[in-house]
RNA sequence: GCGCACAUGAUCUAGUGGUUAUGAUACGAGGUUCCCAACCUCGUUACCCGAGUUCGAGUCUCGGUGUGCGCACCA
């Protein structure tokens, strides 16, 4: 994508400014640098606490959310189960005659039908077997395979008793896995939804992009639980005279409200259509530009094979349309893995609507006698005794799985015979997970905040920032500082920074000209003056950023709707 | 990972082997100023790292690191 020459130098320009006023900057810099890391710095800190408070607050005002928190350093065994060491893990392999690297699995597509899910050794040998030719070359000739795992791996404890582990390429296996005590907490009842905001990992082969694509990054993850037979209970009708703009899967880019999308069947699913909905309305709070955003649905090609719907928020910025959010229906498949992998119940009860009388009508072991005489095999035989019918008569010669043959009994066995009431079951929910690239969102308010007005020398900076993300919420500045001015300042800004959610700066230097505009740079939604007056009556004048406009009020007054929530 | 280009104060930048390395902006101290980057004086800060060539390297060579772009990669 080549980005007109204008558009490139006012990215230049916004991010030597972000370096300078110390937002976001290349990370361990002092000691050169390291790709695909970045620091928050003084200003940038809080601009993301802040984001991450809105994110918080939105999704728990819905009631039915807990916030949970995770390690980020994870067993191998975790990772193993969610298909993450198999996802994440591409075989290279390097072409001996002109060094170009390919995927090894690419290069055997035309040999095999499904050389993804190969083993290193597998691949190996077929590789050796078929020899393609080099895409970039024509050569044939190969590098042996190595696998490049994009997770970041470590150990757990030291020396040869260390465990096999890695740092988290998401936050949503801790969900997973902590399944069980979040259904305890909502006393058993599907609804609901667990949420984290942390840090993710990935290895990436090349980060690029400043902050959109990182080594490191933050990242923020809700799991939604719900059962697939109950029909989702969302209230679309608030959201629909708000039209969005979606692209579908098939066709073109078209204009709709969301549950207008929902009822064509584009959307595939109400609780997709929900958190779309949802995440919407998020965004705006955060102050993105609603003309930049687009809902954008993955191909079937696209989305993991387990994936039932799967949408996500695009921003326009800098770089174009970025993926900066993905709602994904993930159908039973997260769970179902942990609880093959691990043998626990990851499941909700379902009642059924009325209780089904069951009749059982068979026959079973009897422990005492078949135990001593099967001994280790007598697990198997229950299994079969138990799948014969009441017709079965003893003794009787019965064929086990390893094809040995076993004569049971008489005295082994006992008819069973009788009604059960089975009220309910076991199943496992479903999941709809929204995926937050926190450094992504973070990267285009900034973005679509930015507003350079003249030009050249007598250009000058706002950051448009939702007064929500702001870093610093007021600026407080004496006129002049002398006469007093400079002590009551001090005060004012005392008193704001010891309430509660208010963070004020003091600025002392310079003319008042260059201090609003050092303010409005970072974004600063007001800035409190100390003049003359206020020495005599106790006023400040509070000056808007956006529109410039000066309101004198009293400094308890600014102290209040600064504090308001 | 490959290829091309680039790397000088906080930011942007001048500098074709030879004095004490430009300039602007920013920042700090003081002055002035009754509200939108004004002005005056003074001040602080830089050749990405490491080897090499050379009497001498910011400048040339090699390697590393970082940045941008293209290819590849991108749960």
């Amino acid at each position: 994508m080549v980005e007109p020459q204008a558009s490139v130098e006012r990215l230049e320009r916004l991010t030597g400014m972000l370096r300078r006023r110390g937002i976001i900057l290349p990370a361990f810099e002092i000691h050169g640098g390291a790709k695909g890391l970045y620091d928050f710095g003084p200003v940038g800190g809080r601009l993301r606490s802040k984001v991450q408070s809105v994110w918080r607050d939105h999704w728990l005002s819905q009631g039915d959310v807990v916030e949970i928190s995770c390690p980020t350093v994870t067993p191998f065994a975790v990772l193993e189960a969610s298909g993450h060491v198999a996802e994440f893990s591409d075989f290279m392999t390097v072409c001996t005659a002109c060094d170009e690297a390919s995927r090894a699995d690419t290069l055997l597509e035309a040999h095999h039908a499904n050389p993804d899910a190969l083993s290193l050794s597998d691949l190996q040998a077929l590789l050796d077997d078929v020899q393609p030719p080099c895409p970039a070359c024509g050569e044939a000739s190969w590098s042996p395979v190595a696998a490049e795992n994009l997770m970041f791996d470590t150990v757990i404890g030291a020396g040869s008793s260390g465990r096999a582990a890695f740092l988290r390429p998401e936050t949503a296996q801790g969900m997973f896995t902590t399944y069980p005590a979040i259904y305890r907490h909502f006393r058993e009842r599907l609804p609901f939804g667990a949420m984290q905001l942390g840090r993710g990992y990935r290895n990436e082969i090349s980060p690029r992009q400043g902050m959109i694509r990182l080594r490191e990054f933050n990242m923020a993850e809700l799991e939604y639980f719900i059962d697939p037979e109950t029909e989702a209970p969302h209230d679309l009708s608030p959201w629909a005279s708000t039209e969005v703009q979606l692209v579908p899967a098939e066709g073109d880019a078209f204009a709709a409200s969301i549950p207008t999308a929902l009822a064509q069947g584009v959307i595939l699913h109400p609780t997709v259509a929900w958190f779309m909905a949802r995440t919407h309305d998020l965004m705006l709070a955060l102050g993105v530009d609603a003309e930049k955003l687009r809902f954008r649905q993955h191909a079937r090609d696209e989305m993991a094979h387990y994936a039932l719907d799967c949408w996500d928020v695009e921003l326009h910025g800098s770089y174009g349309w970025i993926e900066c959010v993905g709602i994904a229906h993930r159908g039973c498949y997260d769970l179902e893995a942990h609880e093959k992998a691990t043998g626990q119940r990851l499941r909700a009860w379902r009642n059924y609507p009325e209780p089904k009388v069951v009749e059982i009508n068979g026959w079973t072991i009897d422990g005492a006698k078949a135990g001593p005489a099967f001994r280790a095999l007598a697990g198997q035989v229950k299994s079969k005794v138990e799948a014969l019918g009441p017709e079965a008569s003893f003794p009787l010669t019965v064929v086990l799985d390893g094809g040995e043959e076993v004569l049971v009994e008489e005295e082994h066995v006992k008819r069973v015979q009788r009604t059960e009431t089975v009220a309910g079951e076991w199943f496992i929910p479903h999941v709809v997970e929204p995926a937050f690239g926190i450094d992504r969102i973070i990267w285009h308010l900034l973005d679509h905040a930015y507003e350079e007005s003249g030009s050249g020398e007598e250009m000058y900076v706002r950051m448009r920032l939702h007064p929500d993300v702001a870093p610093v919420d007021a600026a407080v500045l004496p006129l002049f500082e002398k006469e007093g001015m400079d002590t009551m300042a001090s005060e004012v800004h005392r008193r704001l920074c010891g309430t509660r959610g208010v963070l004020a700066s003091y600025d002392g230097s310079g003319s008042i000209g260059r201090r609003y505009a050092r303010a409005d740079e970072i974004g600063v939604p007001c800035c409190l003056t100390v003049d003359h007056t206020s020495l005599e009556d106790g006023t400040v004048t509070w000056r808007d950023r956006d529109t410039g406009e000066q309101t004198r009020m009293s400094v308890d007054d600014a102290v209040r709707r600064l504090a308001a929530p």
